[in-house]
DNA sequence: TTGATAAACGTCATATCATAACATATCAAT
DNA sequence: ATTGATATGTTATGATATGACGTTTATCAA
């Protein structure tokens, strides 16, 4: 449960480990977990930063697997709508869940020097905001919170 | 201190009232409140929405205050970049601040059928995100916390 | 008041992000 | 094998945003 960013370890059994958890998953739901959508979770996990949707299809383009935007785009949102990645609003980027399975109310730490990227927790929406809402009569569905500022790397190594 | 979204109001002294508030602060501060920033401010004050840059470079054009791109997206930095707007990453949009001067960790609630925005306060990063932040070391330096639901008008007619 | 400097503006061009629409192919269930 | 749903390939276009550069306007010290 420990957020991962920042810190170093294997990705390749990070990468495989996955893969293969969002293949069981599908498996499980029915879900078609097709060459395309499997090959853009890899190109998302092998970084822990957020990849805009071209600098993916960039990828693509070169392994021959779709060259057009909505080839990218339609992988994505399968990967988003069913929680196996994120979009960072902030950056109009995408990034692989770290918490896959798991139903979560994500928080994202993004550095604003390396744009990499951390998934932490969030309290779901309680405490004022959720106070406010309630008294005007507004019900959240889904709350993004993304907090921008400077990663330990980044802080080590001034410009 | 209330938040405002949602609710009948006079638009009118509401936006006098903005607008004179911010060009008070402009004044002190020594920033130049200048007639395109000025009507941009005006023109979201006058919509308890978000606007798009290019909607409100449309209503700018059609007054002969800029035509092109940069002249909106000046404006709108300028605002802000001094606290007097918000920018909806969400909506890739602009919202007025409704608490001008105020220092404040705006938090949104957004309509999804209708788009409108309210402002609310949200406690600046403490809890469970600042603690996983310190944890790893690193340095939050600004929030974005932006709900998205369905706002009371649109919950009372449903489509 | 004038001259130097910084800030803002007008404009053109282009970069970046995202989706509509529609034809074709593949899959899942009978 | 047929059919209905899902996914893909492709073209085209829409929507959002910025770089660059020359001109104008504001600010302020001399």
């Amino acid at each position: 449960m420990d957020p991962i960013g920042f810190e170093q370890h294997d990705h390749s059994t990070c990468i495989a480990d996955g893969v293969a958890r969002v293949a069981e998953y599908c498996k499980r739901e029915g879900l078609q977990f097709t060459p395309v959508r499997k090959r853009v979770l890899e190109i998302l996990l092998h970084q822990h930063r957020s990849m805009g949707a071209y600098e993916i299809l960039d990828i693509l383009r070169a392994e021959g697997l779709g060259s057009q935007p909505p080839v990218a785009y339609r992988a994505l949102d399968f990967l988003v709508k069913n929680g196996f990645a994120h979009k960072i609003e902030r950056l109009n980027a995408f990034t692989a869940c770290t918490h896959p399975g798991e139903n979560h109310t994500p928080a994202f730490l993004i550095c604003r020097k390396c744009n990499s990227v951390a998934e932490a927790f969030s309290e779901p929406a309680k405490g004022r905001l959720a106070k406010t809402a309630h008294d005007l009569g507004f019900r959240i569905e889904r709350v993004v919170v993304e907090a921008e500022g400077i990663c330990p790397n980044c802080a080590e190594a001034p410009a």
